[in-house]
DNA sequence: GAATTAAGTAAATAATATTTACTCAAATAT
DNA sequence: ATATTTGAGTAAATATTATTTACTTAATTC
């Protein structure tokens, strides 16, 4: 049997749910350790007992958010056929993510590109497994004739994510309301259809 | 007449250059104010003279080359007619921007967008002037019958944008070419008749 | 029951940002 | 021609914040 998930201690949790809570509202530099520690009702040291630095838990709340992340989507994939329709299901449920956890967003759309250490992270591993999922979904549209094939996956790939990331940056930065459904419905007309009359 | 424009001092220029060449190789979080007066060879106390604080001098390194930009931009739309031959003319000279100054590139992908400051500097008005002149480009063009009218120009601003800055990301981060003919032409392709065969 | 270990604390230290009080030289006014 | 102001710049002090260290304490295991 797989080894019994060993329960994280008190400390870990809260401190963990203290940086949650605080990044809702401010932006990860203004966040001191001092802040982090009181607002779990921790000392400062037990911050580094489990964290290498602010950043390294950073990373961390941003991978238990995209673990979640890549569950819901491998579940909203089930029973989905053709590749446009997955890209379809795809882009409403990053928008949705997105749109209903803004501290998600945040995380990744402000404040980790900016850190080497980031690129080296558990997070960052789930993305480049995100990325290549929407690569094969692509590659597999193209072979069955659903997409062009005289643009480069990687190109639909960046236009996609760009896209959404763009369209949702304003709930991340200014706490704007985003419709999903609507979001999603115009997003995939205008990269399925272009923008061309 | 217009007042002389009064030369900036000796420290001050040397100062942001300082900062323009620590920014090609290092993150702006790894800078500090020691870093950037020693490479300028002026004291700590000077930056803050002339700058509120480091991110201060961020914003205005991000300015100059932002007003650089328009300048180019406005010269590159002369004698262009029809909305999409303008926004293909923009897409390319956006991508060209982001391959050739990485440390541009840099600051606006990766190091402002995460600080409340940004948005009230005069770098984000010069962004904000950026996207109504796209925006009006695009209005434009659904006018003419040239750009589908069904979609919201503020979407298809995202999605140019979105993936002008998506495909740059990895030559921001990681320092990874740009052939920024061939990207364009992708990109426009892809933007204006969709991914759908 | 002694030894180890995990969780946690408190205080010290190190790194860094920022402020303050000053110097000097040039420009300007009397 | 001199006193006065001002802008450029410095050096050192201070404030803030991150990080490390050395230590409890209570539970587990040998």
């Amino acid at each position: 049997m797989p080894p019994a998930p060993v329960a994280s201690p008190q400390g870990k949790l809260k401190i963990i749910q203290a940086m949650r809570s605080l990044l809702a509202e401010r932006t990860f530099e203004s966040l001191t350790i001092a802040d982090i520690a009181v607002t779990a009702g921790v000392t400062e040291g037990l911050i580094y007992k489990y964290f290498k630095d602010k950043r390294d838990l950073l990373h961390h709340v941003l991978r238990e958010h995209y673990e979640q992340f890549l569950v819901q989507i491998e579940r909203d994939l089930q029973g989905i056929d053709g590749a446009l329709n997955k890209l379809r299901k795809i882009i409403w449920s990053s928008i949705e993510r997105y749109a209903n956890h803004r501290v998600f967003a945040r995380i990744i759309l402000l404040e980790v590109r900016n850190s080497e250490d980031y690129f080296k992270s558990e997070a960052y591993t789930l993305v480049r497994q995100f990325n290549r999922l929407l690569i094969d979904i692509i590659k597999e549209g193209v072979d069955a004739g659903e997409i062009r094939a005289d643009l480069p996956p990687s190109y639909i790939r960046n236009a996609i994510f760009g896209t959404i990331e763009h369209a949702c940056l304003n709930r991340a930065i200014f706490n704007e309301a985003v419709d999903t459904g609507e979001a999603a419905r115009i997003i995939t007309d205008l990269l399925f259809s272009g923008i061309r009359r």
